[in-house]
DNA sequence: GTCTATAACGGGATAGAC
DNA sequence: GTCTATCCCGTTATAGAC
């Protein structure tokens, strides 16, 4: 394989060390030193670093969202007029998130580490990335509808929403689960991750709406 | 009321600016700014920024555990012999959380944010603090198995580490969910964001296991 | 396209007067 | 307990040689 350009040098130290200090956390200087280039050469190649981790952010997104839509309209074709199950559904949106940090190189790992927690994060790096993820989002909403003609719509954003925070909390720190748990987990195992987190997710779109309480607020009589 | 010390001055503007930029986009001279105190008052009354956050943040996250300590009691006596129930459990872990952030002061409101927003970020002001969880985690673990009893040990694992991520990513920022349902959702009514959070993870708990797949890697028919 | 050198600034921390 | 003044370092960004 040919020597990586300076360019690609840049993205992926860029990408391994937002991914263990954050964004704010790291340096250009830090950059610059793991990937063997000058400092102007950043500046030379991407303007700035902002420019830089927007760059860095869009070469993996569009792959991973596209291998999303793409696994849907599979599942909807394969449907036909039928619902799809919603098992389908979730694996579509789920898979190529949870997969490709593994069987990709270890960039995409670190990549998803990054994505994860832009899910929770601040600051305006986060700000101007986040519409990456609205065309995925207005796709599998109304799927996940027809998929649960029951469940109403505003139950359904919320669920999806807690969705989403559940899969990329666990993007952002894949061991953690294997340590909270003791080793008792093969947290790393994305193909088990995954089979959890659509068991998880459906059980979850599934359940019925809890009633209303009439304002007593508190209490856990039930 | 009382002016507030100098102490909590620095205490309530360094929660204030956290929330909004994070712990490596806020500097202590912001700080100093937005509570009117001298830069040396910081090292004085802290130590540094390190020791800032940390008082910061147990502050508050004492009173919250606590309570949810305190309410998982209650549920297991009301319970007595019998498995409590699931939803109840919940409602215990989830609810001082939800509650506290819009019932107590605007500081709480930031702080779990904060809070939220630390459950997947990177930083060592972060994995300091990350062991104040374990005990609410050590207790809560044990009861929801109680509660589930068919549900396999590894499965609650990971299915816990799901609804705290859940949680969380609501946590770090109630409005998200409400954006990206175009107003639909009213997302800061932390009784609806309970009642919805509640019934979402019981859905998710009480969910049936999927089969483990025979290497076959992918493919969605189903 | 890559380098050195440096500008211009902001960061955390601290000494010492009051 | 609070202030001023300052140290020392790291930051992004840029000018200009090669």
């Amino acid at each position: 394989m040919p020597t990586p350009s300076t360019k690609d040098r840049i993205l992926d130290a860029a990408e391994k060390l937002i991914a263990e200090k954050g964004y704010d956390g790291t340096s250009l200087r830090a950059i610059t030193g793991e990937a063997g280039v000058n400092l102007a050469a950043i500046h030379y190649h991407f303007g700035g670093k902002l420019p830089l981790f927007k760059e860095m952010f869009e070469r993996r997104v569009g792959g991973i969202n596209q291998e999303r839509l793409r696994l849907l309209e599979e599942v909807e074709r394969q449907a036909g007029d039928r619902p799809p199950s919603i098992e389908a559904l979730l694996e579509a949106l789920l898979a190529p998130a949870l997969r490709l940090s593994t069987q990709g190189d270890q960039g995409l790992a670190r990549f998803m580490q990054i994505a994860g927690r832009m899910n929770s994060a601040t600051g305006e790096h986060v700000q101007a990335l986040r519409e990456v993820f609205r065309e995925v989002h207005e796709r599998f909403v109304p799927a996940c509808q027809r998929a649960l003609p029951e469940l109403g719509i505003e139950d359904l954003h919320w669920r999806m929403h807690f969705v989403i925070g559940a899969l990329c909390t666990y993007m952002a720190d894949p061991r953690r689960i294997g340590i909270a748990a003791d080793g008792l987990v093969q947290s790393e195992d994305s193909e088990e991750a995954l089979r959890q987190l659509v068991a998880f997710a459906a059980g979850a779109l599934r359940a019925e709406a809890l009633p209303r309480r009439a304002g007593e607020q508190g209490g856990v009589q039930r």
